[in-house]
RNA sequence: GCCCGGGUGGUGGAAUCGGUAGACACGCAGGACUUAAAAUCCUGUGGGCAGUGAUGUCCGUGCGGGUUCAAGUCCCGCCCCGGGUACCA
């Protein structure tokens, strides 16, 4: 019987099905294993070959760890909330809750063909009230708490009301934005009102009037992580910033340990890389400049305290809150250029950072040691975002100020020596200050402790910690998400009794977005208007949702709980998680900031969520190019074309249609309705395309669908042939020609088990030790390289093996039966098949994955390379129990060594037992 | 600019601790079987030079140096490609 993929494939399934096999129950008499996959985003396009690379690889991981005797938890289900599955509803001119349902049901049949052994009964969807319940009830926990600076955890906002009770402001440890100070009598008298305004300083989710990125073609505000050189990340359209009342996720206060905690966690160092630079701690100082003749003061912060003598000016951001208040009269050119530049978009901003620009305010600050008057001017080059949004400027160590002061002809005052080669601005932590009075002579880095200890005995200003980490915004003004569970009455954000949860997303016909700062749901009066008050209308972003769906899984249909404690100790964390880097800063982040949330509260055992992070490469296109010359519009074959390309316009022609890189002359004209025969340059008959790698896309004509691989080569095929690409962490073109290798590995394994007739011809003979041999090692590779995620090895290794077992004629079953359960979390399908064959009892995706002997392993001997002078000359097989002397004796006693020693001089002989024997002639 | 990855045959890639570079595949070439095709099997396949030939010999892991008995692997200096990030004070 031939290999019948379609045939062995539907069995299985129907196998698989009748015993459940992939129903994950907790097993306390087993170490658990969570292995996790970056739930998808379920678009219409539906998945191509590039998308499945880390499930296959998890799903081997996950079988594995089954059949080693783990009891592993491999879930999948959908991000379904959110900006792309809204624009796709719109641009089909449908309603997202049908396309989203649409899409998923496609996505669960793509995946169903690829044999990943998903438990689908505890799949959860973000946008399934269900599920949403509990995004809403995280918010609500995050609303009902604070951070203690003191303890480094959350605290409920009951300490924070007793505190203020009994104290006033005073000597508080809630970490928030800075406000007025009160007395405690001064508390109570507040209004409720009032009260609800400074507790909003304090909220873990809180509403705050901010500069946000406002995205007038999305019609909603974006997170920082959303917004790429200006642009939304999603669409790439413009991005300005916006002062809007919004809500925020404090996830600065939890900056330190996001940053600390990283260090223990098995990611890639460029992972750990990014999530720290964006993170972006730095040490300095924070001092205040007061103004001259008044009595307001400007509080900057620095990371060069050493350089204070070298100020010579001041700048504000445009968006700084008391600018207003230091333009003199007489200088509102300087409020005239903040208006206009904070109305420049991001990118404009950007755009014109080769020429500095700014104004004078007409009020100078005091130096806070010399007292000497300093020039305080207004420049976009300074962020409102980050630090306090003035600096102290330094224009001869920084290179900005630099700029600045270049550009408005203020005063340079350098006030560290100055290497020879080296010229201003001089940005280096190296060198001896001078110009600094108590500093003179100090190296820069004592230069910024004695200034720091200098600021601080005189209270001019405070040893600081900023972090370029910024509050979360939280608010979108767009339909597809969750509705906050928020209602105000008299003004004042009241939480949603916990009962009362889900607030479930009205539907709407027209839920487009409005164009204004405002969501579509404001249109839903019957939903917005409620006796006791109005319920907020933006919704929450796409990483709400995603932020902890991976402990949902644990304990998917629990009504009581997002998931019960026991089901939660159980599993404990992600022991690996698969996934793109292109999620580096927003949803890990995020994630690990709710779930250290949730474990401050007593929720989750750990502080972590995922213990390692596994980046999967991106599969890329391999596209297939027509060239047609400009000129004359002749469709010119490959080979006949410049290199340069010059003169020639590259059309992208679909891949599935192009065989071996060629189309025939009546494809041509079928693709190209100006094609006509005569304008075809052809080579042999036929015109060769052009290849590029690139990014896989329906735009590029290049996209492979694994149902259709599956179609021709089986499922077992294609898990096989994407992990025997190359390593899972780089990126690398797809080339479906080369699938023919894998599949004629099942095919040749098939064949040399099963007869014409479907019977196993496999005998009872017990094998030879050679047999063996090949087995055992092929088994110890994959003990290895399956923890490693080193897939492609591993399938060279069941090619090596099955290639020397067919050299040896071995037939034996208790060969070929490891042999096969070793293949089956690989492909699954045919390890079932043969399982059966083979007259095995139940699945053979349940049996124990065999284990290695390392007593089939020894060798007793070994072929030495021999070289002379590092060159290698002959091999000579000696037995391994020789010591180095023996050896060294047999090779230079050889007839083949005594050719090569001849005439020379023997200088010295290397001897490394089991690997090589060099011999140093001179 | 800065910070990470990475450059190995025609292609995807392998190579443990510094120890036989190119495993395993694809492709290509030749052959067997076949009326033919498909399927299957066998042989060859980094490059140069010499030889009818077995074979011999030199070069070879982006480039240039270095360490070492021995370098794809370690060190120094460059070049190129991919990714991240950018007025972060």
């Amino acid at each position: 019987m031939k290999y019948d993929f379609r045939e062995i494939e539907l069995n299985a399934k129907d196998k698989w099905a009748e015993h459940k096999a992939y129903a994950v129950a907790e097993d306390p008499s087993k170490p658990s294993f969570y292995v996790l996959d970056m739930f998808p985003y379920p678009s219409g396009a539906g998945l191509h070959v590039g998308h499945p690379l880390g499930y296959i690889a998890s799903d081997i991981l996950a079988r594995y760890k089954t059949m080693s005797g783990y009891c592993v938890l491999h879930p999948m289900g959908f991000d379904a909330f959110g900006l792309p599955a809204e624009q796709y509803a719109i641009q089909t001119n449908r309603h997202p809750e049908e396309t989203t349902k649409e899409n998923i049901d496609r996505y669960r049949q793509q995946l169903e063909l690829l044999g990943l052994g998903y438990d689908w009964n505890r799949s959860v969807t973000t946008s399934d009230p269900n599920y949403y319940k509990w995004t809403q009830w995280i918010f609500l926990q995050l609303f009902n708490h604070v951070y203690r600076g003191d303890l480094q955890k959350a605290a409920p906002i009951e300490e924070l009301f007793g505190h203020f009770r009994h104290f006033g402001s005073s000597n508080h440890p809630f970490l928030g934005t800075a406000h007025d100070a009160f007395s405690a009598d001064e508390w109570n008298q507040f209004d409720s009102e009032k009260q609800a305004a400074i507790a909003m300083n304090y909220r873990l989710a809180y509403q705050a009037d901010a500069w946000v990125n406002w995205c007038e073609a999305l019609g909603t505000v974006l997170a920082n992580d959303e917004v790429k050189d200006g642009f939304s990340e999603r669409g790439g359209h413009a991005v300005e910033k916006k002062r809007l009342k919004q809500w925020f996720l404090r996830i600065s206060t939890y900056a330190d340990r996001l940053l600390l905690d990283l260090e223990g966690l098995n990611w890639s160092a460029a992972m750990k890389e990014m999530q720290s630079n964006w993170i972006g701690k730095s040490e300095g100082a924070s001092l205040g400049f007061k103004v001259a003749n008044s009595e307001i003061v400007l509080e900057v912060f620095t990371t060069r305290p050493d350089t204070l003598f070298g100020v010579s000016f001041m700048v504000l951001a445009p968006e700084h809150p008391l600018l207003a208040e230091v333009v003199k009269f007489g200088f509102e050119e300087a409020l005239a250029y903040a208006k206009q530049a904070s109305n420049r978009s991001e990118r404009e901003r950007q755009a014109g950072s080769e020429q500095a620009t700014g104004a004078f305010t007409g009020s100078y600050a005091l130096h806070p040691i010399s007292g000497k008057e300093l020039p305080i001017w207004v420049g976009d080059y300074v962020l409102a975002g980050y630090g306090t949004g003035a600096v102290m400027a330094v224009p001869a160590h920084d290179t900005r100020d630099h700029k600045f002061a270049m550009a408005f002809g203020l005063p340079i005052l350098p006030v560290i020596e100055l290497p020879e080669d080296e010229s201003l601005p001089y940005e280096s932590k190296e060198g001896r200050l001078m110009h600094s009075d108590f500093l003179n002579g100090l190296e820069v880095k004592e230069g910024i402790s004695a200034m720091l200890a200098h600021l601080e005995a005189k209270k001019l200003g405070l040893k600081t910690v900023n972090y370029r980490l910024r509050d979360a915004n939280f608010s979108r003004q767009r339909y597809w998400g969750e509705p906050f569970p928020i209602v105000y009455s008299t003004g004042i954000a009241k939480a949603v009794d916990v009962q009362d949860l889900p607030v479930e997303l009205p539907h709407m016909e027209d839920f487009k977005p409005t164009g204004r700062p405002e969501s579509p749901l404001t249109k839903a009066k019957a939903w917005t208007e409620l006796p006791e008050g109005i319920r907020e209308t933006d919704t929450m972003p796409g990483f709400a949702g995603s932020s902890w769906y991976f402990l949902r899984y644990m304990d998917p249909k629990n009504n009581e709980h997002f998931a019960s404690s026991a089901a939660l100790n159980y599993w404990k964390q992600v022991d690996v998680y698969i996934g793109g880097t292109e999620h580096a800063v927003g949803h890990l982040l995020y994630a690990r900031f709710w779930h250290k949330f949730l474990y401050d509260l007593g929720y989750v055992p750990g502080h972590e969520p995922f213990k390692r992070l596994v980046n999967q490469g991106m599969i890329l296109g391999r596209s297939n190019l027509v060239y047609r010359e400009t000129s004359t519009g002749k469709y010119v074959s490959a080979g006949l074309v410049p290199t340069s390309k010059k003169g020639f316009q590259a059309l992208h022609v679909d891949v599935n249609v192009v065989h071996d890189d060629a189309l025939l002359p009546e494809q041509v004209l079928a693709i190209f309705p100006e094609a006509r025969p005569h304008l075809l340059v052809l080579e042999e008959g036929v015109l060769k395309c052009g290849v590029e790698i690139e990014k896989m896309s329906k735009s590029k004509f290049n996209v492979v669908n694994p149902d259709a691989i599956v179609e021709d080569y089986g499922a077992d095929t294609l898990r096989m042939y994407e992990m025997f690409l190359g390593p899972i962490e780089q990126s690398k073109p797809w080339n479906t020609q080369g699938i023919e290798g894998v599949n004629k590995f099942l095919r040749r394994v098939w064949r040399h088990c099963i007869s014409e007739g479907g019977h196993c011809v496999l005998t009872s003979d017990s094998p030879e030790p050679a047999a063996l041999k090949s087995l055992h090692t092929l088994l110890k590779r994959l003990h290895q390289d399956i923890e490693d995620m080193s897939m492609n090895t591993c399938i060279s290794a069941f090619m090596i093996c099955l290639n020397e077992l067919l050299d040896q004629k071995c037939k034996s079953i208790e060969i070929f039966r490891p042999f096969s359960l070793a293949l089956s979390p690989f492909a699954p399908f045919i390890a079932e098949a043969l399982w059966e064959k083979m007259g095995g009892v139940g699945l053979a995706c349940k049996q124990e994955f065999p284990k290695v002997e390392e007593k089939h392993l020894v060798e007793d001997q070994f072929s030495y390379p021999v070289s002379f002078n590092g060159k290698k000359r002959f091999d000579l097989t000696l037995p391994l129990s020789l010591s180095p002397s023996e050896i060294q004796q047999e090779v230079l006693s050889h007839a083949e060594a005594k050719k090569w020693l001849q005439g020379q001089t023997l200088r010295k002989v290397i001897v490394v037992p089991g690997r090589i024997v060099n011999i140093v002639l001179g």
